[in-house]
RNA sequence: ACGCCGGUAGCUCAGUUGGAUAGAGCAUCGGAUUUCUAAUCCGACGGUCGUGGGUUCGAGUCCCGCCCGGCGUACCA
């Protein structure tokens, strides 16, 4: 399904060859609807190229407009905007093409089309370290990267979720020492391992670390034994990194996450590859942008400089023979372009890593590793804040984990459930036993924090506050999916059997509630376009908000219409069937954005 | 010091290559309820878009200066 913003801008577009002119046909939703429903805003920029007047070049384009079948009429207004009025049964037969609901609900794409050529793309998200538990450092990742990832799957690319998570480095030769002296028979029985509180292990064996010397020394000895490949070390590591990832696939599960773990450790071998190939070059030309600087292997790079004005090196290799970030995000690279095939690889990770990231993206390109035609993506998000703006953190100043953050959103959607569903009204709501409310409220809840989350720019730091987030009122996922499940309800009063609604009924629309919801609907098509462009989830989210609003009206005793109850059983259909549209697009919408629905609230 | 990001209503936030009178939610105030779930809807109030210049038919958006806040600036990731 072509969305009326792109049936438009072909029109004028084809309108302004006839004209012998070029450009953006500069199609937006109006900014008020006495500007009609789509407004042109391409002929002030087009006169002044052409030296013409722009109400003269507005005329022009009109005349060469062919839009009958769409628009009632199109007006020049103001300086030189088209103003573009929509035929109601042009709108009725754009919502009568969006194909029924297919046999499994979940493949419901409301007449998208995927798109051509499709490519590979991976997406690094979460990428928690495996040595701790998850904190709320990770949320953001994990749902944007999440979010992300289901777009590019719903346009039909191929993606691939990379967790790159940190299970490689000096302070697992310390968990693992630690490991072995806690629990002596873990070589033995290494699938048994249990660890119920990872970040008290890290802390115990960090104070151990701290204080003991001969652990010390041990777990340095550890962190050889591990690097040289000593198989029972490595067993007990790799026991630790499975426990842990137990721990994060919990959190992952709940999240209704799916991920690819692919560890530091897993390019262990890569990352020499890459060191020796730079020593290569570095030494084949001493002088070049490879270079040895205090005795680290550097990549120089323009445009890169320290505070005091000397040129920034990438550092590839530390000074004692040790690798860094950078020499894992280069190998990766690698093994994503010429292993996993990707063209396009999207780096989730916060704004702060932004010149990390501009730097390793420069080494890439300037060493040749990936052409013009691979795309490299570092999508920053900004930080997430306590309610009152301070970093995120306990009351004594620790991380805060996001198991227990999670926990503290599912009880408080449990309770504002609970407070909205006054015992002494039980007719008010849907019979719901102890049970049913539990399983909403985890549904709730985690779609609350999503929700959220998306709700704002990607660049931009927010304050998490639950309160907020949990309100049925105002942007949230509460309204949301209230607005989803009201439509439900709607169904079962009808007695409709939703996948069976007769797809052939005229929509009337007639009042203008239902013009309105029409609108709305149809409107996904533009903005998913706008989505899977600019991978801007707020855009969806604040669509979604606009349609649960523009169906509340609709469905408003004073302001809306009856439904199940209309007058003609023609109306009643019709009614239904936009009911069942918009139930459908606010369930695909949220379903994009990793957020799952309820039948009833 | 340099670089990046931000400063929009009392609060939280939107604002798509520059477009018409800068939007929404919360809060406050007023209205609608014998309910197809009022967990809602309608209305009112609320703005020198940090600040001073510039570019032009038109600037929250682009350019320059300044103020304030956050982050980054070689071997932690």
């Amino acid at each position: 399904m072509k969305s009326i913003l792109t049936i438009l801008s072909t029109r004028v577009l084809a309108s302004l060859h006839a004209i012998g002119a070029e450009g953006d046909p500069l199609i937006r939703p109006s900014t008020d609807d006495k500007f009609g429903d789509y407004q042109s805003n391409c002929a002030m920029g087009l006169a002044k190229k052409l030296g013409q007047k722009p109400r003269d070049l507005a005329a022009r384009i009109v005349e060469h407009l062919d839009v009958d079948d769409i628009c009632d009429k199109v007006e020049i207004a103001g300086p030189g905007f088209l103003n573009f009025h929509l035929k109601p049964p042009f709108l009725a037969k754009c919502l009568q093409d969006i194909p029924a609901l297919p046999q499994d609900a979940e493949a419901d794409r409301l007449g998208i089309a995927p798109a051509t050529p499709t490519e590979t793309v991976v997406v690094d998200m979460s990428s928690p370290n495996l040595a701790k538990e998850m904190h709320v450092g990770h949320l953001r990742s994990t749902v944007i990267g999440d979010a992300v990832a289901r777009v590019l799957e719903f346009a039909g690319h191929e993606v691939i979720r990379e967790n790159h998570v940190g299970d490689w480095g000096t302070q697992f030769g310390m968990l693992v020492a630690y490991l072995r002296r806690e629990n002596p028979a873990i070589a033995d029985h290494p699938e048994s391992l249990v660890i119920s509180d990872l970040e008290s292990f890290y802390i115990a064996a960090k104070k151990r670390f701290d204080t003991d010397e001969t652990f010390k020394t041990e777990s340095r000895e550890t962190v050889v034994a591990l690097q040289q490949g000593d198989p029972q070390t490595r067993v007990i590591w790799q026991a630790f990194c499975q426990e842990s990832l137990r721990h994060c696939h919990d959190i992952y599960d709940r999240l209704q996450v799916k991920l690819i773990d692919r560890g530091e450790s897993f390019y262990t071998d890569k990352m020499e590859s890459v060191v020796a190939t730079l020593d290569a070059m570095r030494e084949k030309d001493p002088q070049g942008f490879i270079r040895d600087s205090d005795g680290a292997l550097c990549v120089f790079l323009d445009g890169f400089n320290t505070r005091d004005g000397e040129p920034l090196p990438l550092i590839v290799r530390k000074s004692d023979g040790g690798f860094n970030y950078a020499t894992s995000d280069l190998a990766t690279i690698l093994h994503r372009v010429e292993s996993l095939k990707a063209t396009r690889i999207i780096y989730v990770v916060g704004i702060p890593q932004k010149q990390h990231f501009a730097m390793v993206f420069s080494a890439v390109r300037k060493l040749g590793w990936a052409g013009p035609d691979i795309s490299l993506e570092h999508l920053g998000f900004g930080s997430m804040l306590s309610k009152t703006g301070q970093p995120f953190k306990t009351r004594v100043g620790g991380t805060v984990k996001l198991k227990d953050l999670l926990n503290e959103a599912v009880a408080r959607a449990r309770s504002v459930l609970t407070q909205t569903t006054p015992e002494d009204q039980p007719q008010n709501r849907s019979a719901m036993t102890s049970d049913q409310a539990d399983a909403i409220a985890e549904t709730i809840g985690l779609a609350a924090v999503k929700y959220f989350d998306l709700s704002h720019a990607l660049s931009s730091d927010y304050k998490f506050d639950l309160d907020m987030m949990v309100s049925m009122e105002g942007n949230t996922a509460p309204y949301m999916l209230y607005a989803y499940a009201r439509i439900r309800s709607i169904g079962r009063k009808a007695d409709v059997d939703w996948s069976s609604l007769p797809t052939d009924v005229p929509i009337i629309l007639e009042h203008p509630t239902e013009m309105a919801l029409a609108k709305k609907v149809l409107q996904f098509a533009e903005v998913y376009d706008l989505l899977v462009r600019d991978l801007r989830l707020n855009v969806l989210t604040d669509y979604l908000y606009e349609l649960a609003k523009t169906f509340s009206r609709f469905y408003d005793k004073k302001h809306g219409v009856r439904i199940i109850d209309a007058p003609e059983e023609s109306v009643r259909l019709s009614r239904l069937r936009l009911c069942d549209v918009t139930a459908r697009t606010l369930k695909l919408g949220l379903h994009l954005l990793g957020i799952e629905t309820v039948e009833q609230m």
